[in-house]
RNA sequence: GUGCCUGUAGCUCAGCUGGAUAGAGCAACGGACUUCUAAUCCGUAGGCCGAAGGUUCGAAUCCUUUCAGGCAUACCA
């Protein structure tokens, strides 16, 4: 057990089931069976430090008064066992837990012991999960919708890392299609006007308008390769496909690296098709009767996922969807890999499609629950309080790189995941640097930094701070010293939390807390100076610190740097 | 039109499997550096939890209605 947290509320559970069972035994209760007694932390420390509902959730069917139970209760509860120092009833019927400061010199003790291990958990029972996200086209350079999915798609990957899970971080290549044909359309015509002059050709509107495209055509002159001017169309597109998609991909890998994101597999979309992996998807359906032929299209009937509508696998020109590649990928993952569990990231605006993905899985013989969609909003950005769109379209774009260049990988990694992947997100980008300043992000790293130094010092001093001493925890009584030692003991709860829920961005927030505790101890307590039990107390509980926050800066991919 | 998401302090957001007096950061105001990093700390002020009904011992949290914003509703990916 390496949370103690979960100990203490174990324990007080199986207290309260007892004592409950116990009265209803002596009849004072009436038959009313065991409920699921939950516990939890009071936000009021008066209140307690564990604080149970037992009784007000019982009143109903015992028809009693919250209080009266809870004081048959506490009868029952013996007060000298374990953890529990005194316990009391307060307010409508709540039983409040107080326990002693053993539990917190024990978390000292435990982070000391465990060093990174601490937090993690076998909550995963090292189940085989892909983690899908960015997964952008590699039609052009990662934008800032990118960067949010991928800072929340690795926190997500490192959290079930952390929970005990067999994490496979994947990166959907979508090296086919339309987006493709188009992709192939803008080089060519790109091309051309280079060779022949900018007005030679016409550049639609639809076609990728970024500079990069053109970057591509210049290069791709610049390095004397085949000259595809008199070339038939098919064969130019082609050639520079085969030229510029690997560029790009690379590119997108090197951004992604900056950014601190290192995928474990590359899956080409394109390797679907070419296996015969597609093909064989859709004969399943088929085989199921859960297609049919329809104004010479192939679809997947609507009844077959819960839908109304019907969707497109095969085009009446013989062309395959996405959404049928998109199946065969799923299939793939699950029946020929061999994922217990699958999550995607997607940005809302592919909620639908994802949503209908998700909804066919029983189609190609797939339980639903299986598949994981997390959902976040694009951002939005902003400059001079005006919307510009992210489209690559218009190449207006910002890059990931440009973002990083103005406010640095930690802080674009912590901003993004300081927010709920719901909640809408507008990115100012005049602000972006003054926002990095006063990213919180920078509170976390001076703290870690702050101890860095501390222990530095001391060591000048001819201290030996890593020979930690735990003899004189119990010298640890300010109230500062419990605040931070109590959010030490927190972290493997948050990492549980996080990894059930799949919204980990409360760990950015915990971590702040933990700074703050530390900062708070900072200023109230001294460890230089003080006499020796408690300075080697405090050093025990600052070494403790410094473990956590690199801990958790780990997970979040970030820094820990110990000079500010 | 329909589906999903969002609406909480001046700003950015937590809290949402119902719990006790709704929290934090920034901004504002007032304090704390001869002593381990003041990128810090301590304090003050700031709220009809978008609105209206309902459910119950109890609602920011659950249900219904409604208003405002975002996204989606392709033989695009």
């Amino acid at each position: 057990m390496t949370d103690i947290i979960q100990k203490i509320n174990k324990q007080i559970i199986d207290t309260v089931e007892q004592a409950v069972r116990k009265a209803i035994e002596n009849k004072i209760l009436p038959e009313v069976g065991i409920p699921s007694v939950s516990v939890e932390k009071p936000r009021e420390k008066s209140h307690g430090d564990f604080s149970c509902n037992v009784a007000m959730i019982l009143a109903k069917k015992a028809h009693m008064a919250p209080r009266k139970i809870a004081a048959v209760i506490l009868e029952n509860i013996p007060t000298d066992s374990g953890y529990i120092e005194k316990v009391e009833i307060a307010g409508p019927g709540f039983i409040n837990f107080f326990v002693n400061d053993k539990w917190l010199y024990e978390t000292v003790e435990m982070i000391h012991t465990l060093g990174s291990d601490y937090g993690k958990l076998d909550y995963g029972k090292g189940k085989k999960v892909m983690v899908e996200y960015v997964s952008a086209n590699p039609t052009g350079p990662l934008h800032m919708g990118n960067a949010r999915g991928g800072a929340l798609g690795d926190l997500i990957a490192n959290v079930l890392i952390k929970a005990g899970y067999d994490v496979t971080k994947e990166f959907y290549v979508n090296d086919t299609g339309n987006q493709i044909e188009k992709f192939a359309l803008s080089l060519e015509l790109r091309y051309l006007q280079q060779i022949n002059g900018e007005d030679s050709v016409e550049f639609p509107e639809d076609c990728y308008q970024g500079i990069d495209i053109i970057n591509h055509a210049k290069n791709y002159i610049a390095a004397n390769l085949e000259d595809l001017a008199e070339k038939d169309s098919a064969y130019r597109k082609r050639v520079m496909v085969e030229y510029a998609l690997p560029i790009n991909i690379e590119n997108i890998r090197k951004g992604l690296k900056r950014y601190g994101i290192e995928f474990d597999n590359w899956f080409s979309e394109l390797s679907l098709h070419k296996s015969g992996e597609l093909d064989e998807t859709i004969e399943l359906i088929k085989q199921n009767g859960n297609a049919i032929e329809k104004d010479g299209a192939l679809w997947l009937i609507g009844k077959a996922m819960d839908s109304e509508k019907d969707e497109v696998l095969v085009k009446s020109d013989g062309s395959k969807t996405y959404f049928a590649a998109d199946l065969a990928y799923h299939r793939n993952k699950f029946l020929k890999r061999k994922f217990d569990r699958v999550i995607n990231l997607l940005g809302t605006d592919h909620h639908a499609h994802a949503l209908r993905m998700k909804n066919a899985m029983p189609a190609i013989g797939i339980s639903k629950d299986k598949l994981d969609l997390v959902l976040f909003q694009l951002v939005r950005l902003m400059r001079n309080g005006e919307t510009i769109r992210m489209s690559k379209r218009t190449g207006k774009a910002v890059s990931l790189d440009d973002l990083l260049d103005e406010i640095g990988v930690d802080a674009a990694r912590f901003f993004f995941n300081m927010k709920a992947s719901g909640s809408h997100l507008d990115f100012d980008l005049d602000l972006a640097v003054r926002q990095s300043n006063e990213n919180p992000v920078f509170y976390v790293q001076y703290a870690h930094a702050r101890i860095c130094s501390m222990l530095r010092i001391l060591k000048q001093e001819g201290i030996d701070v890593d020979a930690v001493d735990y003899s004189s925890l119990d010298m640890l009584v300010e109230e500062e010293e419990k605040e931070l030692m109590r959010k030490l003991a927190a972290y493997p709860q948050e990492i549980l939390i996080s990894s059930r829920t799949l919204e980990p961005g409360r760990l950015t927030r915990y971590v702040m807390e933990v700074a703050g505790a530390f900062h708070s101890f900072y200023n109230a307590c001294r460890v230089k100076g003080v006499e020796t039990g408690l300075m080697n107390a405090r050093i025990a509980l600052v070494q403790a610190t410094v473990s956590v926050i690199r801990n958790v800066l780990d997970v979040l991919s970030i820094d820990a740097p110990e000079k500010m």
